[in-house]
DNA sequence: GCCTTTTTTCACCAGGTGGTGAAAAGTGTA
DNA sequence: TACACTTTTCACCACCTGGTGAAAAAAGGC
């Protein structure tokens, strides 16, 4: 259902509550948010947005300028929440288990917010996760973006598990932390591809199959890289 | 360089042998992939494509048809290389190993071929790669278009794992896979980002560094996997 | 040479693009 | 009421989009 026609119902009882000023704000980021997920940057026009929103052109322009200004409206929006979440699980984790922490918890901790927030968070969170991924594989201003808004986290995890293995090459970790950001955004933005190629075994929005897999999977690739580095 | 310029020298020697008919249809794809890889599709107009190549606009569709027609033609043309060298990988690995056979060997034999022909095979297998992952990371269409062109050659590897690993359940194969091309498209992508985000540690064309850990992490990953659901 | 076929260029179209400026409508305050 | 301010709409612009049809040029067969 487009954003034009939920607004139009507006509720149904009690103040009419037409959306307006920063209400209508979100309601352009919503629509924003499932086109450029879907089609990309520029596969979006800004009267698509505009249309879906049940607004007017110009007002998009009115609240956030050209085109990419929304796009990094749309971006920012949600990177600061995930970004907090996976801190504050990440800090607990530290201090809960201490000098008893494993690659795996590490891993958990900065992985499983997300698929917490995708499973609980609502509809526009898969959208933003499926924006992201097809950032993160964006060549030249996809890496200045993720970086932007991503990189203290991620140093926190590359920290947290320098101290888990001292013994680790910051090179090993830094390239662990990739193989491991790939796997995990392309789970996370649920592209539809395992379904079809497995004929109907998995679902990629099955993200408890993800959970039940990925930080096993991840944990074992790292420590077998910082074993085979050590060791070599 | 632009593919104009290029053709512009010609050669130098012999027969001016000014590029023409399949030549410049060539000349075509390889301007189109570029771009297509930085800018993705709709991030390329057929205008840019005929700039970049030194050709008039109406020679594209004289060629190639609707803009979706050309993209399809650049995504065909390595693909077909690109399954072949991973299917002749894998048949002489199951053959040289037989019952020796080793997951990391697995997928060694299905990986290294991309980056052997991605260190060696010129700067348009490069193009393409970043191309493939940004598809890869597509919902709607791209989900469709892999598995149109890379189907077959992945059934093989899960296949070849199954025999390997005779206990392993298909449904833990495919989401091994599925994390595992996630990883392998992002480094074989090159997006410069781990070379920001390391501070200049680790760079992403240095694909020696990527052949040094991905077959081992992704073999300790899938390990993992397996005995975790045998228990289980 | 001539004729046919393929390749390349040119001029053009209908519709869409991001973006703007001014007017209009709404809102709060006194 | 009148006023100032914010929000929303409308009409519009210059430019670009994918794509087409016919003419021109080149290549090949005889």
């Amino acid at each position: 259902m487009t954003a034009a026609k939920t607004r139009a119902r507006s509720g149904g009882r009690g103040r009419p509550s037409k959306a307006t000023g920063l209400d209508l704000k979100e309601t352009i980021l919503d629509s924003a948010e499932g086109l450029f997920a879907r089609h990309g940057f520029h596969g979006v026009t800004t009267r698509q947005v505009a249309a879906e929103a049940g607004v007017d052109t110009a007002l998009i322009h009115y609240y956030f300028g050209a085109k990419r200004e929304l796009f990094d409206a749309v971006f920012l929006r949600r990177a600061e929440i995930l970004n907090q979440a996976r801190s504050v699980s990440m800090n607990a984790y530290v201090e809960t288990f201490g000098a008893r922490m494993t690659v795996e918890g590490v891993i958990t901790a900065f992985i499983d917010p997300l698929l917490r927030i995708s499973q609980e968070g609502g509809g526009g969170w898969k959208s933003y996760f499926a924006l992201v991924a097809q950032v993160n594989n964006t060549p030249v201003w996809g890496g200045e973006t993720m970086a932007r808004f991503f990189d203290p986290v991620v140093h926190q995890l590359v920290d947290t598990l320098k101290i888990v293995r001292p013994d680790a090459e910051y090179r090993d970790l830094y390239w662990c932390y990739q193989f491991l950001t790939g796997s995990m955004m392309l789970a996370l933005s649920e592209t539809g591809r395992i379904d079809s190629l497995s004929e109907g075994v998995c679902h990629s929005s099955d993200l408890e199959a993800v959970r039940a897999r990925l930080f096993a999977y991840c944990a074992a690739g790292f420590e077998a890289v910082v074993a085979r580095s050590g060791k070599a």
